[in-house]
RNA sequence: GGGCGGUUAGCUCAGUUGGUUAGAGCGCCUCGCUUACACCGAGGAGGUCGCAGGUUCGAGUCCUGCACCGCCCA
């Protein structure tokens, strides 16, 4: 029997069985539509992991975010492109191929650039791509044909076209500049490569002779710095020209301790008057800002310490020593000649290489930049323009505020493994040529011996591309007229200007003049976009997952907690609706595995009402009062309602109104990247409606003996069930998938689930979206498309008879297994008739043995309960504890009264009835009256019990 | 130094444009194996919304200041 389901749910067994049918099946392959066939389209393109990367809890937030959309979006028929993909992440694998060799006793340099880069290709074809693996059994719904990685050849022939281009345009230059320089990885890095960390360091103040004064009575310029080592490289001295202390010294000369030069001093803004003693040091060699000073004032560049962070010949005597250990010396020697005259405590901020902790050298050295300012510009006005959102918001500030502060880009890199520059230098004359293929003539002398730049791009620069690159850019491909710009981009903060700002940079500049399909744009729902140059339209940036204590995870720490590890406990529909129900904007997540055992639990609730659905199935289809194949006959549904339903009793109308609202939620919280949301609405529908009272109301009438009933009540049983499913499988794709296959037995309408239809996103997408976004509205609007308002009031007074009967019982501490007769009094005929005919669910939900109706109040009784629309008595010999009640009631009437006492203040002030909405003041005028109702029935209660 | 975010139940967090009694999950307490589910069911306790002012008929929500925590940039 496909329907035996195991007792409880067991995530591992299922999971990689969907997992491999999915990657089998080819389900999520997109095909390019040809030229003429129109649709909605979404196109992601997945952050692609280090090819060295293992999946860690970032990608696992990332990619569940990732995949609820894109399944939510496929569901609703967008043809829908998950583009997956590695990078080659030049520093870390060069590092980790380096390792390898050296674990063999060989080194890199020994085997050569050419053998080294085919060993790091061997390395990739055994170890690179993990990550895509496990990718795979979390059931990443991506496009594994369209798999990329960037230094693929079409690819790479991309970042040559761009970096030419770029170069043609005299957006990339190549100089002598200071870069930051990691000695450990021997290569220049970028700006943002390197991390600033406040540490306790010193300030040394030095003294200059200046020359020309008189021996004996010198006069000495006082310089404080934190590098002292830097000063053997010392060109000038720095005043500022406003500054009265050192006019009388402008036009002079120092002598520069240790290494006995003369070196001028000069005006310039570098000296602030506020900052020490107003003097600076200058030392183009090795510090940005003097390099910028030198400039301005042609100094010379004496270049002191090296690029194994070693002082060199310029040194002098202190060449040969490492840069600390020349402080050190420098520092003693200052000291013994009377040079240092103070050291104070100083707060420095220390640069450091991101990846190797190392502490970066500013060092002049000759390096490629792109030019930025012209393409931060445009890249820029795409977000100010509203041509591509930022979600949350306040990442749109930051990113403008970046863009407006942004230096030229550093991009070579001292590295065999990447993309090598396209430049080449003519063997006899030098000189430099920049195309996209090697020349075979040099222009200038003729020359056929070339040497290509030894130097790689960066890692980002190439990632930058591939929103267009991997649509086959520079060609002009119909991928690119239907997948761009794409829809959406999902990653995180820490790679914001790393890599979402390079792109738009990219985007904007190289697609500029680009036009979407103008019929997929439309229908897509971005005809009011101008700019189809972006790379995407939205962006949102997603949280940090840290663990339960709010710690950043770390190795260094231990804190790190493995997805995998968490997975195989719980199972990944627990992990990923963990992370999707902690998702909430602006927030990072503490994980806490506490949480994911609670997900498990509702995987397995869902489970056992799987199990329940089955065992009715079957039974009712042996009895011959059911059929699958019939069911299977109906329509699905794509308006509010499910057209298979019947709506026999009040349950029925209630459940599928639930449904409708949850899944309008649901639409509007995923539409809002509210993944927290999404979550709850579908949990607190699935258990708290549906399987709480739904299911329970539903078991009498399975079981009926009148074989239509029971045929409704299964159908209506599966046939919410399955929608329910549709509507949690962007959430728990596996579990649905599981159960959602055996309900058909085997024979589905579609090959997954993952193919069927969202739950009325047809309706949705007809609503006007101004009403889309006004709850209320839309809950009006699918209540009346069902015209039955009414069941959300009815379903309420006999959820409240069944949990005021409830009370009673534990008050009255009856034991759970004995029914009792209650008594039940309305001045309402319509609830009367309600509750007759919902007199079994009463009987059955609340241990009730038998309901009668009486005439009178039963407000004075003891073990009552009431409201203001009915009284209900439950008959018990035991007696009530009449302290405890008249406590429990004193504390009510209490409450009653204060809020009556609000109620009246706030009706009897003119400014709140004549200010306040119609429908706030409407609303407590009800509520006052219903209040006032209760408290007179709790007063009758409260006397009725003083007396006794 | 500049900018941003946070502070709501024991814990982790929701709380939409100010509007009637501030919610959820976990944890805790009491009772219960009622034939889907003990990864469960029923009931319950628990909050002066960081502090101080202000605006308003009305403030967890808006404004100002303060305290503490965190992040980014320099």
């Amino acid at each position: 029997m496909p329907h035996e389901l195991p007792k409880s749910y067991e995530p591992g067994a299922i999971e990689a069985r969907w997992a491999e049918y999915w990657v089998k099946e080819k389900l999520f392959s997109v095909k390019t539509p040809p030229p003429g066939e129109t649709g909605r389209v979404f196109t992601l393109l997945l952050p692609p992991p280090n090819v060295t990367g293992r999946l860690h809890m970032g990608h696992m937030l990332e990619q569940t975010q990732m995949d609820i959309i894109v399944r939510w979006f496929r569901m609703r028929g967008f043809l829908t492109l998950w583009l997956p993909g590695t990078d080659h992440a030049g520093i870390a694998t060069q590092i980790m191929v380096d390792r390898q060799l050296r674990s063999e006793g060989k080194s890199r340099l020994a085997l050569g650039r050419e053998k080294f880069v085919e060993r790091v290709w061997e390395w990739k074809r055994h170890y690179g791509g993990a990550i895509l693996d496990q990718m795979k059994r979390l059931g990443a719904s991506v496009d594994w044909d369209r798999e990329y990685f960037t230094m693929d050849e079409n690819l790479s022939r991309a970042v040559r076209e761009v970096f030419v281009r770029l170069y043609e345009e005299g957006l990339i230059y190549r100089g002598k500049y200071i870069v930051n320089w990691c000695a450990d990885c021997g290569t220049a890095i970028s700006d943002l490569e390197v991390k600033h960390e406040d540490v306790a360091g010193k300030l040394y103040e030095i003294r200059y002779p200046v020359v020309g004064t008189r021996p004996g009575s010198e006069e000495f310029i006082t310089v404080a710095t934190t590098r002292p080592e830097t000063m053997l490289g010392d060109t000038a001295v720095a005043v500022n020209a406003a500054d009265e202390r050192y006019t009388h010294l402008h036009g002079k000369k120092v002598l520069l301790p240790l290494m006995n030069r003369e070196i001028p001093i000069i005006t310039d803004e570098l000296a602030q008057p506020e900052f020490g003693t107003g003097a600076v040091k200058v030392t183009p060699a090795h510090d940005a800002n003097d390099f910028e000073a030198g400039r301005r004032h042609n100094l010379p560049q004496i270049e002191v310490i090296d690029e194994h962070n070693v002082m060199n010949a310029n040194a002098g005597a202190y060449a040969g020593l490492d840069r600390f250990a020349a402080r050190a010396r420098v520092l003693k020697d200052l000291a013994e000649q009377g040079f240092l005259i103070a050291t104070k405590d100083y707060t420095i901020a220390l640069g450091k290489c991101d990846r190797s902790g190392t502490i970066v050298e500013p060092r002049l050295s000759t390096q490629w930049f792109v030019k930025i300012k012209p393409l931060a510009e445009k890249a820029a006005a795409a977000v100010k323009s509203g041509e591509i959102t930022i979600v949350p918001d306040n990442h749109r500030v930051v990113y403008l505020n970046w863009m407006e502060n942004i230096h030229d880009w550093c991009v070579s890199r001292q590295l065999w493994w990447g993309h090598r520059i396209p430049a080449w230098y003519c063997g006899a004359c030098k000189e430099m040529v920049v195309t996209r293929e090697a020349p075979a003539k040099c222009s200038a002398c003729g020359g056929t011996q070339f040497e290509q730049d030894t130097d790689v791009l960066d890692t980002w620069f190439s990632s930058g591309l591939l929103p267009f690159t991997t649509l086959g850019w520079p060609e002009k491909t119909r991928d690119l007229e239907v997948f761009y710009p794409n829809t959406l981009m999902i990653t995180g903060f820490d790679i914001l200007f790393f890599w979402l700002a390079r792109m738009i940079m990219f985007g904007c500049h190289f697609m500029e003049g680009h036009q979407q399909d103008a019929a997929i744009k439309r229908d897509s729902g971005f005809q009011e976009k101008q700019d189809d140059a972006v790379p995407f339209r939205n962006v949102y940036i997603h949280a940090l997952v840290r663990d339960v204590d709010r710690q950043k995870m770390s190795k260094t720490k231990g804190n790190v907690i493995d997805p995998l590890e968490i997975i195989e406990k719980y199972g990944t529909d627990a992990t990923r609706f963990t992370l999707a129900a902690m998702s909430s904007p602006g927030t990072d997540i503490a994980f806490n595995p506490s949480r994911t055992e609670g997900y498990r639990a509702f995987a397995n609730k869902i489970w056992n009402a799987a199990r329940f659905m089955f065992m009715n199935m079957d039974q009712l289809e042996k009895a011959g009062t059911w059929s699958l194949e019939e069911f299977k006959r109906k329509p699905t549904n794509e308006k509010p309602g499910i057209p298979e339903f019947s709506f026999d009793a009040v349950e029925d109308r209630w459940i599928i109104s639930r449904f409708n609202v949850a899944a309008a939620n649901v639409h509007l919280a995923l539409a809002d990247y509210r993944f927290d949301d999404a979550a709850n609405r579908i949990y607190e529908f699935f258990w708290g409606d549906f399987c709480d009272w739904y299911i329970e109301l539903l078991k009498p009438r399975l079981l009926s003996s009148n074989s239509a009933e029971a045929r409704v009540a299964c159908n209506n049983l599966v046939s919410l069930f399955e929608a329910a499913l549709r509507l949690l499988h962007p959430v728990m794709p596996f579990i649905t998938e599981e159960i959602w296959q055996a309900i058909y037995d085997g024979k589905p309408p579609t090959r997954s689930i993952a193919l069927a239809p969202y739950p009325v996103s047809g309706f949705f997408d007809q609503v006007d979206p101004a009403v889309l976004s006004d709850l209320e509205m839309l809950h009006r609007l699918i209540y009346k498309a069902q015209e039955d308002e009414p069941s959300l009031v009815q379903m309420a007074i006999l959820q409240d008879l069944i949990v005021s009967v409830r009370n009673l019982r534990a008050e009255l501490k009856v034991e759970q297994k004995q029914r009792v007769p209650i008594q039940v009094f309305t001045a309402e005929p319509a609830v009367r008739t309600l509750l007759e005919q919902n007199r079994g669910a009463v009987e059955k939900l609340a241990s009730v043995e038998s309901m009668a109706f009486v005439e009178t109040s039963l407000a004075k009784l003891a073990a009552v309960r009431h409201t203001a629309r009915f009284d209900v008595h439950v008959e018990y010999e035991k007696q009530v504890d009449v302290a405890a009640e008249r406590e429990r009631l004193k504390k009510e009437l209490e409450r009653i009264e204060k809020e009556i006492a609000n109620g009246h203040r706030q009706l009897g002030n003119e400014q709140f009835v004549s200010k306040a909405p119609p429908a706030v003041v409407e609303g407590l005028r009800k509520k006052v009256n219903e209040l006032g109702i209760l408290r007179e029935k709790t007063k009758s209660k409260l006397d009725e019990l003083g007396s006794q």
